[in-house]
DNA sequence: CAGGGTAGACCGACCGGTCAGTCTGAGGTG
DNA sequence: CACCTCAGACTGACCGGTCGGTCTACCCTG
């Protein structure tokens, strides 16, 4: 049998290979079936691999839960800071922070619905790291609305609560999508979603501004 | 022993404070643990019966679910419509929808933890009810943003997104409330969200007229 | 031939659901 | 009213399937 170059990977490549093919076939078996519906047994099958190589790489069922969703939040974070550094204008940079949210979720229908339907009800040791990230996303928010407000660039009001309003309407449209397919693609969504959020603060947007 | 009015109750009362307690412990135990890691001999411990008799009223631990949210569902439904037939003007129906749908939430914080956080993971038919609840919704208010369009009260718009955007926003306000027992009472963030959701769409609010 | 990586048979805790039996009180009977 | 009978509400020990996790044998690869 003649040895490919693919073949001729380095363990150590083969290693990471193995560990981000159950880590994919997680994905997909969370997001089809749910964290509790979906069995070890699932993951194996889907991976290829078998359980003593998905026991050799996590912990426990949970853990990989875990990875799949840290990754998926350490690269939320680190996408919207740079998308909004590379902005200009707080408009502008709030129309890119929501912009990234909303692409980082299309880019992976799967784990967007692991993030959002699953992840909430994933044991009570978790809620604590859901519920930070998420305060992390509504401060961030609400220093930009903060902002705003010393700048006189929208009245003073509850930014607090703006903030709260405005992840959950992110949230709820990148569920309909997850839920329905609608739209197709997720980011029609943006032009109409941008709009409602800046006017609910306040902010006046030119209809024709939404580009 | 002195037989008090209490014991006096004859059969069939027994027979519904029995169903009554049953439900009311799942709901706790629930809110508590969460679907998944509710067990039934929680809830049969919680309610001081046995679990002979939670199976005597219901099929399933499932069942059991369903029969809460179902009861919720349906006094949302009833409350909503009964709240908006009672207000004059458009504004004024949209105010007295949403903050029916928070006052109920409030009515009944295990209830309200139970439908936003436990539901949507629980079992895949169970799936289809919800999302087909949260349509329902969706076109009310809907309906409502497009009769405001048609008057030229607001401008024309994506009103099924507005819809979502509502909708994941009176989520999450009340999720914070959940989670985080803030604002309280709840009723308190009324003002503030009615006034960031008729500005979203870009009906005029005079601040004075959250009242 | 050492030992990292993998396979998959196996274990056993756990939990939803069952069922044989008990208890209570409503209603009939004399 | 004293007694009996029976329905049906209720009890809780038990069962059996399921599934997360373990363990050992094996097979490459270096």
């Amino acid at each position: 049998m003649a040895t490919t170059t693919l073949d001729r990977l380095t363990k150590k490549l083969q290693r990471e290979e193995t560990r981000r093919k159950i880590l994919r076939s997680a994905a997909q078996v969370f997001a089809a079936k749910g964290f509790h519906s979906a069995v070890v047994d699932d993951i194996v099958k889907a991976s290829g691999t078998s359980k003593g190589a998905v026991y050799f790489y996590f912990e426990s069922k949970e853990q990989i839960f875990l990875s799949l969703v840290e990754d998926f939040a350490s690269s939320l974070a680190r996408e919207i800071q740079g998308a909004v550094q590379r902005a200009r204008g707080l408009v502008a940079q709030v129309e890119a922070a929501v912009a990234t949210l909303v692409r980082i979720f299309q880019a992976d229908r799967d784990l967007a619905k692991i993030v959002l339907v699953d992840w909430p009800s994933v044991g009570a040791e978790f809620q604590g790291r859901r519920i930070a990230l998420k305060a992390m996303l509504v401060e961030v928010l609400r220093g930009y609305l903060d902002r705003a407000v010393e700048d006189s660039k929208i009245a003073a009001q509850d930014t607090e609560t703006a903030a709260y309003v405005w992840i959950g309407a992110i949230s709820e449209v990148v569920l309909r999508w997850v839920n329905t397919g609608k739209p197709d693609p997720l980011e029609e969504v943006l032009a109409p979603l941008t709009q409602l959020l800046l006017l609910s603060v306040g902010f006046a947007v030119s209809p024709a501004a939404s580009r």
